[in-house]
DNA sequence: GTCCGTTTGTGAATGCGTTCACGTGCGAAC
DNA sequence: GTTCGCACGTGAACGCATTCACAAACGGAC
């Protein structure tokens, strides 16, 4: 049953257990049932045994999964024991907030370098690191042996970034910027992109309103139905 | 053929075609064939035909679709033809960078009001828009008749905002704090995790690393092989 | 009006992920 | 040491999403 490769949806959902596990830790809860960890997670407890069954044999019948242990493990899995330098390109707005984010640190990121093509943005320090100029992505990445970067530019910019970034030999790149990107097969290209999650919100909002405007036309049928 | 359900995984791809469509008809693309915006969209174009024809036929056999007509059809399907006043909880680092992102006017979306808990915050005026103190949530929801709110709170206060949020009327919420958020089933529920993403990315990393080493272990077995 | 190249729309096949349901094994109690 | 109940681990069933592959139909050329 080792070396199953792990499905993609697991490993979405690791992050999601490790996080309901580490609250668990800090309570005082030393044992976890699967249904106690789908119910802090949101899911349904089955898919928390199928998930953690990929990583091995970790529970014990009739307890439940050691907290601590199963913490270390998934965070073995996931490449957390050891610390990630990350570089952000772009330090606008969200670039900002992201280099200020605390979940990062806590997680075992470290944001190791800023880079921005804007000359008014370039000398800033935010969060203890100075934002340096685009020709300057190269030489970070080599000098903090970096191999995630996160692209926060305008869309307009965000291709090229991505190729300085794959040309400096970065080998993940998680992309906010709203834009579609080409990078080489090695490469592991992630997005986000915020206004997408909120166009999908307006399109079931919209469903929702136009069920409601279906159910008033009916409210005499419905209301034959005696319900 | 109409009024088949439309897939969630469609649904999720319908903003980024819109997108792709967009940048089209700001150049001079009339029509568009399903490979066209594929490749414009970072899919295959078996995907976009059959995402499309959910929505109705709209393309003609040995043309291809009409760029201003398909980009009014998926407006209309997504409800971005009315605008959706939005309300964002929280506003640190990220929720400043929400209040001031442009991507949301752009796409219908305005923010209409801000709220926070610490009274350090309240008053600021961001993106246009002064941050109110976290009691008037529900005052400003029905002034402004918002059904769409956006938490950007610490993991902590979550959920608290969550229900006042549902109590006041929203009935869309995109959560971008890590914690697992319980809502009635009438609300929809979607959410962002930044440092999830990068876990993600972390996991692929590793696995790819590891794999170099496995293969620098078996570089004589693959000399063998002569490839 | 007919023919031809092109591109759509969609059933069928395939693959992936979720859920079900139950055998298996463990700890605790006595 | 034996019994009992609990919760894991997992094969099987199911359902959703993707991909395949091709018939249908449209525009343009002549």
């Amino acid at each position: 049953m080792r070396e199953r490769p792990i499905p993609e949806a697991t490993v979405g959902r690791l992050p999601v257990y490790l996080r309901a596990l580490v609250e668990m830790a800090e309570s005082t809860t030393a044992t976890v049932s699967s249904e106690g960890l789908a119910e802090a997670a949101g899911v349904n407890s089955a898919k928390v045994r199928k998930d953690l069954s990929y990583l091995g044999t970790y529970g014990t019948r009739g307890v439940g999964y050691d907290v601590a242990y199963l913490i270390h493990q998934i965070r073995r899995e996931l490449g957390l024991t050891q610390h990630w330098p990350v570089l952000i390109a772009g330090i606008g707005n969200l670039g900002h907030a992201l280099a200020g984010y605390r979940g990062f640190g806590e997680r075992g990121f470290r944001v190791a370098a800023l880079v921005d093509a804007d000359p008014k943005v370039v000398g800033e320090v935010v969060g203890g690191v100075e934002v340096r100029p685009m020709d300057d992505l190269a030489g970070l990445v080599h000098e903090h042996e970096i191999a995630i970067g996160v692209i926060c530019t305008p869309a307009t910019a965000a291709q090229e970034v991505a190729d300085r970034m794959t040309e400096a030999g970065v080998r993940s790149i998680l992309n906010f910027a709203p834009a579609v990107l080409t990078v080489p097969a090695t490469v592991s290209l992630r997005k986000v992109d915020l206004s997408i999650e909120l166009q999908i919100l307006a399109f079931y909002e919209q469903r929702k309103a136009a069920l409601q405007a279906v159910r008033g036309g009916q409210a005499v049928a419905d209301l034959a139905e005696a319900r």
